[in-house]
DNA sequence: AGCAAAAATGCAATAATGTTGCAAATTTTA
DNA sequence: TAAAATTTGCAACATTATTGCATTTTTGCT
């Protein structure tokens, strides 16, 4: 069966012309997706506030995550694996490449444990790593 | 001497009204800063423009660097320590409450070491963890 | 398949955020 | 203190994000 109808259907999504489209440039990408990328990705088939939509739907489905960047961009990208909404989105660490400006999911590299001082609680942690990807040294 | 004065020459800037302001506002400033808050706490009395400026020189000299978000906020911090421009602007973990929204630079907790795969350059490393702060819980 | 209800989309308007050029004001240098 | 250099504020503009509502599409049911 369809993968992305699958994952619609799991999440009790309508099947639309766009959330297929959206979520298959997410199935077919490596990294992680600017709004941007993915309007000229779509070719404007859509309108930009449908985009904002359907990736606040998935992002509330825990379909998608957002990665915290240095500058004012909001990256997503795919929950690999049996990721929950609500929980934890992400135990990877995240590599944004100063040269290429690629933003890319080390999935393979766990996030280390980190020691909170007393009365905190962690709930989600991210590790953004920046410097030269393994493309461009 | 007057700590923001010495700051101010030791970077080779002018000394004005509204950089001292915004240097005295991160001094006293436990936790990171957004655009918004700056402008809020300034009571307005500079232009929009200024503070962008301002802080766009301070991130150049390496007097306060920006912080990974989820959302699409930049956040500033000052860089406490012996921080010079274009180096590790940080080594400790930023906390992000969920419920009072605050940033906090957690400054004893370091960050732990990740290990990249080959070919991948390390260049600076941010934790940004979110959850509940000690005065929320 | 066909129909009603529910959900999603597109459009327009609006808000929020960030940038640029240039003249006026302030700060530095000598 | 005067000239040079820097910074500021204003205005205009660009980009990015949000909201309401009518129209279209999808779903669930018979």
């Amino acid at each position: 069966m369809d993968q992305l109808l699958d994952i619609l259907k799991r999440n009790q999504l309508s099947v639309t012309e766009g959330r297929k489209k959206i979520l298959e440039l997410f199935l077919k990408s490596p990294g992680a997706l600017a709004h941007a990328d993915i309007e000229k990705s779509t070719d404007a088939s859509f309108d930009r506030v449908t985009v904002y939509r359907t990736l606040q739907t998935f992002v509330e489905k825990g379909i998608i995550h957002n990665i915290p960047t240095t500058d004012n961009s909001i990256l997503y990208a795919l929950c690999r694996d049996n990721c929950e909404a609500g929980h934890h989105h992400d135990n990877h660490v995240h590599f944004i490449c100063d040269v290429c400006d690629k933003t890319i999911c080390l999935e393979h590299v766990a996030i280390p444990e980190v020691k909170l001082p007393k009365g905190f609680k962690q709930n989600q942690t991210d590790v953004v790593i920046s410097g030269v990807c393994s493309e461009c040294r």
